[in-house]
RNA sequence: GGCUCUGUAGCUCAGUUGGUAGAGCGAACGACUGAAAAUCGUUAGGUCACCGGAUCGAUGCCGGUCGGAGCCA
């Protein structure tokens, strides 16, 4: 079986242009798309989606695949994943990940067996944890499993209410923890080490590309419609319809996309790091020719 | 030139009626199980502008020096 290959890490490390080259020099490779806001149509410019022209021939999977105005789950993503791995299996290629959506990269990578949710119950607990405080769902935590109110600061009121939400449903405990990763597939996984200060470097100069390249139009465009809770605080969007209301000035809407785009390559960052089964490649000019070779030795 | 205000953490600012200091943001590190571009945690940073005075003791009071802001001329 062969081995599927996934290019992970920060977002600007240059994960997109490195898979491209893989797969041209592998040739017989397509790329399936991990990173949560791609999948949204119509949101092109402001996810540095790669434009047919720059996509170079290679077949992209899972690229503008879902409505800005719905919610994707961790578990349908990965639904649309194998489906998307499925086809290119099934056709001989080779499937190249891409993506720096951590959340959505687990679900699809390793064996986690996520537990059911329930939209009424969430919002059920969501108001009754606006009433009540962050102190009392946590105490209410704890009498349901103390082991998870423990590792969950109240504080985290998201991942407290999501534990109480699995309790329920499904009347075990919550494993607060992630558990060791284990791949469902042969995988091999790949990520450019690009320092702090070159990362801030690119993200500067992407988001003042961004902002010619018309990302407050495609915002505009999109205001028509719905936009998914999701898809409404996506980096850069959030930012464009604040500049589209007066709220923020041009240069004010683009200094905060750059530093929220910072701080978030570097939650990437400590995502990544800790998963010990990645290669990291030194980001240069070989990094093409590094990557082949670990391809070759892991395949 | 005169008057008034001002100088405290990388930034914005609290504060101590005199017993050597804090918050938010940032930074570094970390957590993360159906929203993940989400949601959070921990830690490190300060001769409290500088010099002198009174005081057992000054970041705080007094005097001066040097920055900054405003008003008047």
């Amino acid at each position: 079986m062969t081995k599927l290959i996934a290019i992970v890490g920060a977002t600007a490390s240059g994960k997109s242009s490195l898979a491209i080259e893989i797969a041209m020099a592998l040739g017989n490779a397509e790329i399936v798309n991990a990173d949560a806001m791609q999948l949204y149509r119509g949101m092109d410019v402001g996810t540095a989606k790669l434009s047919l022209a720059e996509q170079k021939g290679i077949r992209h999977h899972l690229l503008s695949v879902i409505s800005p105005s719905d919610e994707l789950t961790a578990v349908e993503y990965r639904e649309l994943f194998d489906a998307a791995v499925e086809d290119v299996v099934s056709r001989g290629k080779l499937p190249i990940v891409v993506g720096g959506s951590t959340l959505y990269l687990a679900a699809a990578l390793d064996e986690l067996s996520f537990a059911p949710t329930d939209s009424a119950l969430r919002s059920e607990l969501e108001q009754q944890g606006e009433k009540v405080g962050a102190l009392n769902m946590h105490q209410r935590l704890r009498e349901l499993d103390p082991v998870a109110a423990d590792k969950i600061p109240a504080t985290n009121r998201r991942r407290v209410i999501r534990a109480i939400e699995v309790i329920k449903l499904s009347g075990n405990s919550y494993s607060a923890s992630l558990p060791e990763p284990t791949y469902r597939r042969p995988t091999i996984q790949l990520a450019i080490d690009v320092s702090r200060s070159e990362l801030a470097r690119r993200i500067e100069l992407r988001v003042e590309k961004m902002w010619q390249d018309g990302l407050v139009e495609e915002v505009k465009e999109l205001m028509k419609g719905e936009l998914s809770r999701t898809a409404r605080v996506a980096i850069g969007y959030k930012q464009a319809i604040e500049f589209l209301e007066g709220r923020l000035s041009a240069e004010q809407a683009k200094a905060e996309i750059v530093f929220l785009t910072s701080r978030y390559a570097k939650k990437q960052g400590t995502w990544f790091r800790r998963d010990k089964r990645i290669h990291w490649l030194r980001d240069e000019s070989d990094v093409l020719e590094s990557a082949l070779e670990l391809v070759r030795l892991e395949r």
